[in-house]
DNA sequence: CCACTTCCCTAACAAGTGTTTGGTAGGTTA
DNA sequence: TAACCTACCAAACACTTGTTAGGGAAGTGG
């Protein structure tokens, strides 16, 4: 089983990076770091955290992440930005956390579906099914992932988002292959164009699906399936 | 060490500043504009604004707008950051040109497509192939488009991006209604579903798309048609 | 009453940001 | 030769950024 849960990140980075080439850090890193984490004493409440990663994921997913300045965070969750390092040491564990929980969820979701053994086509309409669920409960996550994940997996510490992506593609694709093998699925088209078809099909809607709408997320899961199974042509009968 | 640093600045602010309320303004924007536009008197040639316009599009692609800094633009030229106040009057002017230049050819393409009167059926594949086509002449400003232009389109300098969008929407749902009243498309679906399905899995395509690939356009457009119209399921003969 | 904890604020720091100003090397024209 | 233009560099400026110290109000337990 490929990981997928980075859980948390306490240890001390072994040691500080000889700062390679050009000290260009994308972001900001003010204070030289002593070596050794700090270790804060208080212990802020989870409930809390939860309440303020979710306005955090609010507005990295409206803004998108360099653009959303800690400040709009604070202001957004009702206070100074600097009361936000009372509970995250930095505006990327906020992001992490974000992210990391989101796949964690989305993989309990996924593994189960596998684990149960169906059919291709079933196993397909059941991971796309199960894709718009996590949608309709995560979508601030989805959004950011949507955004991000390409240039953030590039870092190390979000390495498990290329993981994650591997997994991903075993997953659909040998479902596909599999459809293709039962002569279930069509034996003509470029598979992995296939399934690149049907990854971002499904996971765009992030981008403009609202929970509460008029469809619900099964309902729109039913329309995406019968459109990416039989295409949206009228056929003769 | 980086490139070159100004060194020393041991300018410590003078005072606690008036600051307005929350002076959190999204963007910079540092000297105090006197009210009348300032009108350079130099020319730059156009060749070499097209060549610096391709390498900043190039960036912003992949790393995003937002955390694009001048200096690696200039950087990826071969330059100093001020040096591309040469030819720009700000990072932002370089964004629109390289969206508007992208929406002027991509409204060409489609223009004509709309003015030759063909079937719903037809139409959409001539709509999808030209995409595909200008995807492969703009990657990198159709990434942008993907990542930015929700948020870019708050902005009144960027206010065009909601009008090509609406045109956009009112060709290929128009469209879309033409064709279900044709009875060539199926009938049993929400419309603006598959209006958005089919918008989207043209358009994503851009995030992965490199050209000199082993597909050309051309071939993706057909596979990807082929996929939308007919479905991905294996029919029965 | 005091000690302790939780959670936030005030105020700053240092690096990074887009942008401007003044200069200048090299080419072209007269 | 001088005048002129193009295209860049060097250095700074003003402001924003993520982050940190120190402090204090409110609540809880003894």
């Amino acid at each position: 089983m490929p990981t997928n849960k980075p859980e948390a990140q306490r240890e001390a980075q072994p040691e500080a990076q000889p700062e390679a080439k050009r000290g260009a850090q994308p972001a900001a890193a003010p204070r030289a770091k002593p070596a050794a984490r700090k270790k804060p004493q208080v212990t802020p409440s989870p409930e809390r955290r939860r309440e303020l990663l979710d306005t955090a994921a609010e507005v990295f997913a409206a803004q998108g992440y360099n653009a959303t300045t800690v400040r709009k965070i604070a202001d957004a969750a009702g206070m100074l930005a600097g009361s936000l390092y009372y509970h995250f040491d930095s505006k990327e564990s906020m992001l992490d956390e974000i992210l990391s929980a989101f796949l964690t969820e989305l993989w309990d979701g996924y593994d189960a579906v596998l684990a149960a053994d169906l059919g291709p086509r079933e196993t397909i309409e059941a991971l796309v099914t199960e894709s718009f669920r996590e949608i309709d409960r995560h979508r601030a996550a989805v959004a950011i992932y949507q955004k991000e994940s390409r240039t953030l997996s590039a870092q190390p510490r979000f390495h498990y988002l290329s993981d994650s992506q591997v997994k991903f593609e075993k997953a659909w694709l040998g479902t596909l292959e599999r459809g293709v093998a039962a002569q279930v699925f069509r034996a003509d088209l470029d598979i992995r164009l296939t399934y690149r078809f049907v990854r971002d099909t499904v996971w765009v809607a992030a981008s403009w699906y609202r929970p509460g709408g008029q469809h619900s997320p099964d309902e729109i899961a039913r329309q995406y399936l019968s459109m990416v199974l039989d295409g949206i042509a009228l056929r003769p009968t």
